[in-house]
DNA sequence: CTGCCATTTTACCGGC
DNA sequence: GCCGGTAAAATGGCAG
C-alpha cells in the first residue's frame, strides 16, 4: 500500500483532506519564501550600486504606512458618507 | 513637468535608479502580501471544515524545521568536505 | 535629597517600582553580555588549537535545531492529546 | 564501548577536545537562554503592574547607549593622556 | 569593510 | 477588543 493511501486509513477521508490543505499551504509558503529572496536580491543590487539599503527600507516602510493611512481615511470617508445617506 | 520626471532632477540619474528599485521592491511585497492572504484563506477553509488550525500550524512549522535540519546537515557535510580538501 | 529618592517624586510610588524593574533588567543583561563574551572566548580557544570555528558553529546550530524539532514534536503530541480529550 | 570513547576513535584525541568545546558552548548558551527568559519575565511582571514595556525597552536601550558613549569618552581621554605623556 | 548570522523589535493572527 | 504567542522585518555584532 502506498504512503498516500496509508494516510487516509488513519482518520478516514479527513486525513486526506488535511494532507491537501497542508500541501497547499506549503506550496504557498514556498512561493512566499521565493519572493522574500527576490526582495533581498533587489536590495543587494541596489547596495552594489551605492545605495544605502537601511534608508531604502525606511522609505519602503514609510510609503507602506502612508498607503495604510490613505486606505483608512478612505474607509472613514465611506463610513461617513453611508451614515449621511450618501452611499 | 510631470511628477515622475521630477524625481530624477534631485540627485541626477541616481534618483531614477533608486525609484525603480523601490518600485520593484514594492511590487514584490505586494505579491508576498497576496500570498500571505492566500495562506490565511486556506487555514480558514480548513477551519470551516472542522480542522484545528493550531495543530495544522504546528505540523507546518515542524515540517519546515525538518527541512531546515536536512539543509543544515548538507551544509555541514559540505564544510567537512571543503575542510578535508574534497571540494 | 539623594538622586535615588528624587525618582520617586516624579510619578509617585510607581517611579520607584519602575526604577527597580529597569535595574533588574540591566543586571540580567550584563550577565547575558558576559556569557556572550565567554562563548566568544571558547571559540577563540578552539580556533587557537586548530579547530575550524565555522564548522563548530554549524554543529552547534544543527544540534540546536534538533532540540527545537524534538520540542515541537512534543508540543504537537500534546496538541493531539488535548484535541482527543486525553489531557 | 561507550559513546564517549567512540568519539575519540574518529579523529584521535582532537575529537574529544572538540566535543568538550562544543559542550562548553552549549552550556553557556543554555545559561544565556535562561537569562533571556528571566528578562522576559521581568518585563511581564512590569506589564502586569501597568507599565508600558515598549517604553521600558526604549529606556533600557537609551541607557545602554549612554553607557557606551561614556566609556568611549573615557577611552578617548585616556588616549589623549597617553599621547601627552600623562599616563 | 563586507557579508552573514543572531538577536531584537515589530506586526500579525487566533483565542478569550 | 485585548492579550498572548508566533512569524517577519530590522537592527546589531561578529568573523573573515
Amino acid at each position: 500500500m502506498s504512503d498516500e493511501q496509508n494516510n487516509s486509513q488513519i482518520g478516514g477521508i479527513a486525513a486526506e483532506a488535511l494532507r491537501q490543505f497542508i500541501e497547499r499551504i506549503e506550496r504557498l509558503e514556498e512561493e512566499k519564501k521565493a519572493l522574500a529572496a527576490d526582495i533581498k536580491d533587489v536590495y543587494s543590487q541596489a547596495k552594489s550600486q551605492g545605495f544605502d539599503t537601511k534608508i531604502m527600507r525606511k522609505i519602503v516602510s514609510l510609503r507602506r504606512l502612508e498607503d495604510q493611512e490613505r486606505e483608512e481615511t478612505e474607509q472613514l470617508l465611506d463610513l461617513y458618507k453611508a451614515a449621511l445617506g450618501m452611499a
